[in-house]
DNA sequence: AACAGTTGCAACCGCACGCTG
DNA sequence: TCAGCGTGCGGTTGCAACTGT
């Protein structure tokens, strides 16, 4: 690896380039101490000559005492294209669902390994008539797990609802992701920790009266199965439960944007109009091929 | 052994967002 | 309302280590 630089930054007593162990020393005996607060005055009273954040990121990245260091398990691989396919690069969030590994770790893996390997692979499968049975696709690429989102992809993403199927894939959607530890937040595990039965083509309820449902920004919301296999989808302020689990902002609930839309859905018919002023980005979800897909996880269990 | 090409990953950069005064 | 600051995120860069010729 690199060695330690003692670059200076012009103008700037500030150190840059890689950590030397002194360095490395300094920042965590400070922050065992002294816990996390102001990164730029960790920088200070540790006595360091790096900005705050580069304090910060040397902390997230490397000297955290729960990181888990090495190679990437088969399981955490498997885990990481899944969630990829999922979220795309939100990496945090990715990382949030991975005990022990840093954003940044998983975006380098991902680079580097993951997308190479997923580069060859669809080079043989084009080749292959069962190019789909592959465990490993990327959405982009293989058209699978498309979402529509916002084109500022900090504002969130909900699964695309086409008519036939809108509450069958919503439903699909809340059992991936309700069933991964979401380890940042702590708001994954539906309250009423219930999960739809899978009956063939369609889902129904095991009884409880609605599942957990995750936005990209952290909020928890639920859905309802209606009596046709309708989405019935509470507004945020009609539903305790997403204000319990809410730690960010919920003006811009999605459940009443899918209300909304999928009342304006019913009216009209059709689905190019949905979504039209928030600026979306319209997508498909292959169904078939995601449940084929996360069927390989063991802890994704559907039957229960 | 020497060199060139490739890989893996630590760290930087720029941007966006939230908070505060 | 706005500017300043701190923080977090995703994209990118740079280089040591590795591999192939």
């Amino acid at each position: 690896m690199r060695k330690p630089e003692p670059s200076v930054k012009n103008n700037s007593k500030l150190r840059k380039g890689l950590w030397s162990p002194e360095e490395d020393d300094k920042l965590m005996n400070y922050m065992l101490n002294n816990g996390q607060g102001c990164w730029s005055d960790v920088a200070r009273n540790a006595g360091l000559q790096r900005c705050g954040k580069s304090c910060r990121l040397r902390w997230i990245n490397y000297l955290r005492p729960d990181l888990k260091r090495g190679a990437f398990s088969p399981q955490e691989e498997e885990l990481i294209i899944h969630l990829h396919s999922l979220l795309g690069n939100r990496w945090s969030q990715i990382a949030a669902r991975l005990p022990g590994r840093t954003d940044n770790e998983i975006k380098n893996f991902w680079n580097s390994t993951i997308k190479k390997r997923l580069k060859n692979l669809s080079s043989t499968n084009t080749s292959s008539p069962n190019a789909s049975e592959s465990s490993i696709s990327e959405p982009k690429d293989l058209n699978m797990g498309r979402f529509i989102s916002t084109h500022d992809h900090q504002k969130g993403f909900m699964p695309v609802l086409n008519s036939s199927s809108l509450s069958m894939q919503a439903t699909v959607l809340t059992n991936i992701i309700d069933r991964l530890p979401l380890l940042e937040h702590g708001l994954n595990m539906p309250a009423a920790g219930g999960f739809f039965n899978v009956t063939g083509p369609c889902f129904t309820e095991s009884g409880v009266d609605n599942n957990g449902f995750y936005l990209e920004n952290g909020v928890l919301g639920s859905v309802n199965i209606g009596p046709e296999g309708d989405l019935l989808v509470p507004s945020a302020t009609d539903n305790p439960k997403v204000e319990i689990a809410s730690n960010r902002d919920t003006n811009n609930s999605y459940f009443d944007i899918i209300n909304k839309n999928h009342r304006a859905e019913n009216n009209r018919g059709g689905v190019e109009n949905l979504f039209q002023d928030q600026e979306l980005t319209v997508g498909e979800w292959d169904l078939e091929d995601l449940m084929k897909d996360v069927s390989s996880f063991p802890f994704l269990d559907f039957s229960s």
